[in-house]
RNA sequence: GAGGGCGUAGCUCAGUCGGCAGAGCAACGGCCUUUUAAGCCGUGGGUCCAGGGUUCGAGUCCCUGCGCCCUCACCA
């Protein structure tokens, strides 16, 4: 058992100690300072962490409510009206002798409290003693100073909660990236544009469950601990049941359940699936992402294009209010309807052959320096794919009908069998979505799963699922398939350069604690103070 | 995994040719009833990421390690 590390039962400890025994972590001068006040606080009587504080309006509704109050610069409204209680971060604070000004800022917006030691009385010896960082709740009268400011005039006043670690610099917020990423609780306090960006997140997954909902999808989940992995191309996280003595696989994608669903009769499913793949990071990849996956019996990729047409574009203009969103130094344009593009007339276009003319493109690839001997004909068409198709996919672009060999899990044309029924949404370069008319044949896909294309490593081949197939031979309506990188549509619409921007905690290497951070849990703790030594 | 860049006060950043470790904000003490990144006077604060080397002398040059960012590879 730890000693508590929260003030509870303990607090009165917190009156007595300036240097709390439980914390392992160095103390600066302004922690420091900001227990000694503390400190203070306690011996004034008055609750440093607050209680219940309900009944309070939001920043941004207190300035809507006063844009129809009409308030004279240098006036303090009457009335019931002008009364109101708001609560929030202390983020610029102006200690004018006996008047304080402080910008408080929720998750809204800024206002500013104006506190006289006239009006607030016996609360301002606290009030004295706060600093930025600090959450406070305040109930008065609005207002405007002199200079026109719109000012909530504290009546009452508490203290919410103390901060005893000062906040970033307060014009520059939190700029050191790891640090933001490390500590992204500081780095939301701090910078109002993360905070939007992770608001906004959340409506673009509204908005996406809203327009399934509509359509008459159910939202399902489905395992992230498989026996077998599938569904993509990828390398698994491997982990332990200790129970079962069994191992099992961290779901690279939860594909092969979804269809199961289908075969039971849950004609529309859908899943908002976080999927683990143990492959690199990057701008673009985190080892653990969410990926939107939603199925539909009796459909095909062309619903499925609508359905993407219908989230993406739909966010767009819905949740971020543009039909042309800049991100780097391209403006995308996402004004429907979007192309549809053939993959062979793609390539044809950039590549300068068509795809299916094997010397050439084995030539081609040769000139690139890819290793084309050891790569099935298809790895080798895509590989050429990527690197003269893809790099001109700025506005979102559907590209159909994928050589077969690529696509395990997809139906074929029945006009043409080296193609498969498949699209793959680009935007901005970036795959974002990737959809099927699903194959259903179960001989056809123990077929396919069976086989291994040349070119791909061990642990990312498709893996033969019995079990699947088995499913599949209970008989799957024809379905269309979908899924779209949630992720990746937020870096997009909230024109973030990096996935570690729009996901909350990215997963960071372990620190070795040279330098900035501080000594982890039982360690043990620096010299104290440090204003001693030297 | 390969290549490039970065790491200085709590935060944002300077630091010239190798010659006393700097600024703003934040903090601390003082003044101030209309501030807007408040202002004024004063004060304290450094493992220059870590370890080694070169040198009379290293934040600066060299080597090794760690972390982060970017590009590439794998992948979505």
């Amino acid at each position: 058992m730890t000693t508590c590390v929260r003030p509870c039962a303990c607090r009165p400890v917190l009156g007595q100690d300036i240097q709390p025994r439980y914390s392992t972590l160095p103390m600066s001068d302004q922690i420091t300072d900001r227990r000694a006040k503390l400190k203070k606080i306690i011996d004034l009587d008055v609750d440093p962490f607050g209680e219940r504080y309900p009944g309070v309006t939001a920043n941004a509704d207190i300035r809507t409510a006063a844009e129809t109050l009409k308030i004279e610069a240098g006036q303090i409204l009457e009335g019931d009206k002008a009364v109101f209680k708001a609560a929030g971060r202390i983020v610029l604070h102006r200690d004018i002798g006996s008047l304080i000004f402080m910008t408080v800022r929720d998750w809204t917006g800024d206002l500013q409290f104006g506190l006289s030691k006239k009006m607030v009385k016996e609360h301002w010896k606290v009030a004295k003693l706060l600093d930025l960082g600090d959450i406070v709740g305040v109930e008065g009268r609005l207002g405007r100073t002199k200079t026109g400011e719109l000012t909530l005039w504290a009546t009452d006043f508490r203290l919410l909660s103390k901060a005893l670690r000062p906040p970033p610099e307060k014009w520059h917020g939190l700029a050191d990236i790891e640090i933001r990423y490390r500590k992204r609780h500081v780095d939301l306090y701090s910078n109002p544009a993360s905070l939007r960006v992770f608001v906004q997140r959340a409506r673009i997954i509204d908005y996406t469950r809203d327009v399934l909902r509509r359509r008459g999808f159910i939202e399902v989940e489905t395992p992230v601990l498989q026996p077998i992995y599938g569904g993509a191309a990828a390398r698994p996280f491997l982990t332990h049941h200790n129970t079962l003595d069994r191992d099992l696989y961290l779901r690279i994608s939860p594909e092969l359940y979804l269809k199961r669903c289908l075969v039971g009769g849950l004609e529309r499913v859908y899943e908002m699936a976080r999927c683990f793949r143990n492959e690199g990071i990057s701008p673009r990849h985190n080892p653990e992402f969410t990926m939107l996956e939603l199925y539909q019996a009796y459909g095909d990729y062309h619903d499925m294009m609508e359905i993407t047409e219908e989230i993406i574009g739909g966010a767009a203009r819905d949740v971020i209010g543009a039909t042309k969103i800049k991100i780097g130094e391209h403006e995308i344009d996402y004004t429907l309807p979007w192309p549809r593009r053939k993959y062979a007339d793609l390539f044809a276009e950039y590549v300068g052959f068509p795809w299916d003319d094997v010397a050439q493109v084995r030539a081609r690839a040769r000139e690139l320096k890819i290793e084309e001997p050891k790569l099935d004909d298809a790895v080798v068409v895509n590989a050429l794919f990527e690197h003269y198709v893809e790099p001109h996919l700025i506005n979102p672009t559907f590209v159909l009908d994928y050589p077969a060999p690529l696509c395990p899990l997809t139906k074929r044309d029945p006009n043409d069998p080296d193609v498969a029924l498949r699209f793959e949404i680009f935007i901005n370069r970036m795959e974002l979505g990737n959809a099927y008319s699903e194959l259903n044949d179960p001989d056809q896909q123990r077929e396919t799963l069976s086989r291994q294309l040349r070119g791909e490593e061990e642990e990312t081949m498709a893996v033969m699922d019995e079990d699947f197939v088995a499913a599949l031979e209970c008989g799957m309506p024809p379905a269309g398939g979908l899924g779209i990188g949630i992720d990746r549509l937020v870096m997009l619409l909230t024109r973030s350069p990096s996935i570690r921007d729009v996901l909350l905690f990215p997963l960071q290497r372990a620190e070795q604690r040279n330098g900035k951070d501080e000594p982890r849990e039982g360690e043990a703790p620096a010299e104290p103070g440090g204003r001693s030594s030297r």
